[in-house]
DNA sequence: TTTTCGCTCCCCCATACGGGGCAGGCGGCG
DNA sequence: CGCCGCCTGCCCCGTATGGGGGAGCGAAAA
């Protein structure tokens, strides 16, 4: 029987790519697409794939969000996270999500499909190029709830005393968060800490 | 005689999506695939392609980059840039450096293979959505380039006095800049800038 | 040629920022 | 129970930031 595989990627051409080169293969087949996080959970559903790959980047519900609401559903689903960007954090939220793999849009055919096989039998496989990454920032990327916050509307042009008013904070407070926030990722300033979070995935685009 | 056809782009995947679509139509051929900016620039030079299909974020020269190069040898190239995002500037920037299309990667087949025949015949194409996100943001998108370089060492957390020293400038100089900026891009402070920048493509990430 | 534009530099000045240190309250966990 | 992490608040203080002007100079466009 071949393995039944669920594709969820918002690049109707990425889809595309997946579904000849799942075509090729005699031992999968591809049971159904999705374009975003509430798609996939429908289809999921519906169609109870082996396998899942899954996109992290997407409107709406992101990939990360949909593998928690599909694992509510069914605990034994495997995830293949599929991605752009080795971004640490992101990638420590899918495994921890679920994810089996985490590999990279730019990886050859080959390596995708074997990924697709050993996560059908059970096997976890994560790039060495995302272990590397993830080695690197394991201590840093523990900003706390309330510090993302304030990172978030740093990044959207609000000064420390806004952000208090937003919070309803003292300012002092608001300044205190930004000493952490600048001493755990290792940033100069505001701006700084902005750009590395985003790299790092801790704050979104 | 088929259209020949080089896709450049960074993610095998989306590479081999192109390709798989392709092969479905009697009228075109992939003649090349390259997957970054060089590499294309060596493609085009053996291969003469009709149409280039070109990504716009690659590492290293980036699209634009490639568009500019190619187009100095060949000026009759035809490029339609394949994107992500629908970014302004970048749009502005790839049009401006002799793309006939631009479009979406969550685009549809039909859309995609008509667009190639459309540019293969000489017509442009721009996609409604950019046109609208191109009319949007016309005035602040004209950072100069000495502007672009000090937001892009603001974004990597320098202060005004390290970005004079490595700019050779003087601080003060740097200050102007920045006024300019920020007055441009409607920002609140630098960081604001940084987000702005990086959302409408005037910086990379 | 005149004008415009980009890059450069300078002044003043109010305020925001960031580093340092300190501390209370509160909830979870060994 | 006691410790620790998170959120909260406060002080001092040096420096960076950004807003407001003005101005020269060379190149490119009108």
């Amino acid at each position: 029987m071949p393995i039944k595989i669920l594709c969820v990627d918002d690049h109707a051409l990425l889809r595309e790519g997946i579904a000849a080169l799942i075509a090729t293969q005699s031992d999968m087949t591809l049971v159904a697409e999705a374009a975003s996080g509430r798609e996939s959970v429908e289809q999921f559903r519906l169609h109870q794939p082996d396998v899942t790959l899954m996109d992290l980047q997407m409107d709406g519900m992101n990939g990360i969000e949909a593998m928690i609401a599909i694992r509510g559903e069914s605990p034994g689903a495997k995830f293949i996270v599929l991605t752009t960007y080795a971004g640490d954090v992101l990638a420590q939220r899918a495994l921890k999500a679920g994810a089996y793999a985490y590999v990279l849009k730019g990886m050859i055919r080959k390596d995708i499909l074997g990924t697709i096989r050993d996560v059908h039998n059970g096997l976890k496989r994560i790039e060495p190029h995302v272990a590397a990454e993830l080695a690197k920032h394991q201590a840093d990327a523990s900003l706390t709830p309330r510090e993302i916050e304030v990172l978030r509307l740093v990044a959207a042009g609000n000064s420390n005393k806004l952000i208090a008013a937003r919070l309803n904070i003292n300012e002092e407070t608001t300044k205190t968060h930004m000493k952490n926030i600048l001493a755990k990722l290792e940033a100069n300033d505001r701006t700084h800490a902005v750009t590395l979070g985003l790299q790092r995935g801790v704050i979104g685009v």
